[in-house]
DNA sequence: CAGGATCCCGCTAGATACTG
DNA sequence: CAGTATCTAGCGGGATCCTG
């Protein structure tokens, strides 16, 4: 049918993915992100740049660094999930012959996308945990 | 010792929780949080009273609604999820006594702060699909 | 330093069946 | 309608050992 009512061409364009549908690869992608590990890497990624205001830094890691930074990760996870992640096209790895050699990692503008709302969930988390708290506190105390 | 400098309060207000740190709770919680079924059950939740500009909508939905709208979640899922969103005080639970039982979702305001950053988490997974699919097959077609 | 390879345990998602 | 209860397969993820 080459007859394309603009609603249908509107509705195309606005559902083209949509992760409420199980089928929907959309809806594997935000699995993959909504990981407790992606979270703090793309939050911790360029976050010692803009400590103080410095936005333009290269928002760039060393792997050694990453694992000291997130502490308690451990080595498979780490590589793991920098694995997925630059297969995603979200971070970039190079690797510099050094001898002993030097990995770093760097967010790309699609991960730096990204990057902005897993600080803001990692901000989220923290400064709302004395509310969420009390509120276990709350509703615990409620079922006992 | 009673004398605290502006520093130290500011530095102890802004570092009281910091997620990079295993053994601190808000790891836990931003575990919790970045897991699929509370993103699409936060980022359900009242995203059918703002689909046209009615900010002030009542945000709720029932579990029948929810079990539709959220395709292929298994109640036990559901319900699971929806119980610790409720005991964090994300949302509120409440049983309307008819025949049959009525049971309503409803954000609070602590939830609606993260539903916020959900839909934006959900909606860029849906919006930068195209990307990451083009970056994977350019992945995997130089690793190949 | 930055991983790769393996083993293995625990939890948890998912399916199924039942209920107030 | 809105759950609860139970079982199980699968894999997330930690520990350990090895390498260029």
């Amino acid at each position: 049918m080459a007859t394309t009512t603009a609603a249908q061409k509107r509705a195309q364009e606005k559902m083209a993915y949509d992760a409420f549908v199980a089928a929907c690869p959309s809806r594997k992608l935000l699995d993959r992100i909504s990981n407790k590990w992606v979270t703090l890497i793309l939050a911790a990624l360029g976050s010692l740049e803009v400590d103080e205001g410095c936005a333009g830094g290269p928002r760039s890691m060393r792997y050694s660094e990453l694992s000291r930074l997130l502490a308690g990760v451990s080595q498979k996870m780490l590589t793991q999930t920098l694995r997925s992640l630059e297969r995603d096209g979200l971070v970039t790895r190079t690797v510099t012959p050094t001898v002993p050699v030097t990995v770093t990692y760097e967010l790309t503008d699609l991960g730096l996308s990204l990057h902005e709302m897993m600080r803001g969930i990692k901000a989220w988390a923290e400064t709302h945990m004395d509310d969420v708290l009390a509120n276990r506190d709350t509703y615990d105390g409620r079922v006992a």
